[in-house]
DNA sequence: ACCTGAACACCGTTCAAGT
DNA sequence: ACCTGAACACCGTTCAAGT
């Protein structure tokens, strides 16, 4: 027993083995034991290569940080587009990426920490932001913004939060008497709620921008 | 021993003590044993009042939703206010009810359950929308809008989630360079912030009002 | 009805022991 | 260096037993 001839570990592979265990049963399922059975393997193994259980789940937010874009704020760097546009499409693929893991979200709503991807974001939106003009106060204010959205629209369903039970409005909630059908239509609504949204934050900052600049 | 003559406990006191310990040590420290000593009791008997933990927490977290103030909703249907000045003061008084709690955020990002006061929520927000002459389907995603925002905004602060160690960013980040400075002034940037991104969302959305309306 | 202690099946983490 | 089993101090929850 003890030690194998071949390294039977890697970070990379817990990472991923935790993150797979997520989306298929939910943050509460991942365990440092089931993880380990997970990866056949004795639960203190994983104490090689991660300090802590929560050390380890901030690398698995990290990885799933990394799946987002900032492309387009070299583009807007380069003056090939307009910092609302940038803002848009990075937006798209932040929420895309958290989308992709629901279950992970709440382990992901603490700020960037020191996790490599976390701080690439926060630096490409902010250098992109000051880059098409922005004060760099507003700068940082728009990046806070964005993540409150973003993260917001992605920690929980607005739609599928509601029971499909009409019993639960019936009398009490006078104006939630079709609110058991959100459920069925979760996705489109939460979608289309995120662009209205995303379309609106857009807007309205497109003033505070003419403000600051002229 | 076994059961004392008075009654011991209540749903009320039980609540009112994991909120107190939540805010005092956080939501990993809200264990039931651990509660069930804060209140002189021992652990199962928790039981005789919540069905799980969870069931608990839910209680918790609607009692927190509770103190979030919808008057204005009320003022809006008769047409003592128009719906931007309604929709403004309720974020605010949400976002003041989370931000008084901050530990308890993440168990907050749910979806209304059938927890009653996040139901009630809901319904004065969609009717107050109605009222005001928002087609059902847009108040339903300005209602979805407006909660991405404000728990996203609660719900871990911007500023306070960046290291105050500027070793972090030296060479890496190179438009962070002033982040290191972030968390001492995290108060008010978070709350610039969200008011920023407020006022930004209400302009969008009144856009999005007028080519509803017209 | 409501509280108790004992018990079950778990946790995260430490550590000495193995190769 | 990296994995193991044993151990420690916890969990959430169930349940028979008490009043």
């Amino acid at each position: 027993m003890a030690r194998p001839r071949r390294r039977l570990l890697s970070r990379e592979r817990i990472v991923a083995a935790a993150l797979a265990l997520v989306d298929a049963e939910g943050l509460d399922m991942v365990s440092t034991r089931r993880l380990a059975t997970e990866l056949g393997v004795s639960g203190p193994s994983l104490y090689n290569h991660f300090t802590t259980k929560d050390d380890l789940l901030d690398a698995v937010v990290d990885t799933v940080l990394g799946e987002v874009d900032t492309d387009m704020f070299r583009a807007l760097g380069a003056g090939e587009c307009d910092w609302r546009t940038a803002l848009r499409d990075w937006a798209r693929s932040y929420r895309a990426a958290l989308a992709a893991h629901p279950n992970l979200v709440p382990a992901l709503a603490q700020g960037p920490g020191r996790r490599p991807n976390a701080l690439r974001l926060a630096d490409a939106v902010f250098g992109g932001l000051v880059d098409a003009g922005w004060p760099r106060a507003q700068a940082t204010r728009v990046g806070a913004i964005m993540r409150y959205f973003i993260t917001g629209s992605a920690l929980g369903s607005f739609a599928g939060g509601f029971p499909d039970d009409a019993e639960v409005y019936a009398g009490e909630y006078p104006h939630l008497d079709q609110a058991h059908l959100l459920a069925d239509r979760q996705r489109e609504i939460d979608e289309s709620a995120f662009e209205a949204g995303l379309q609106a934050l857009l807007d309205g900052l497109a003033l505070q921008y003419r403000q600051a600049v002229r």
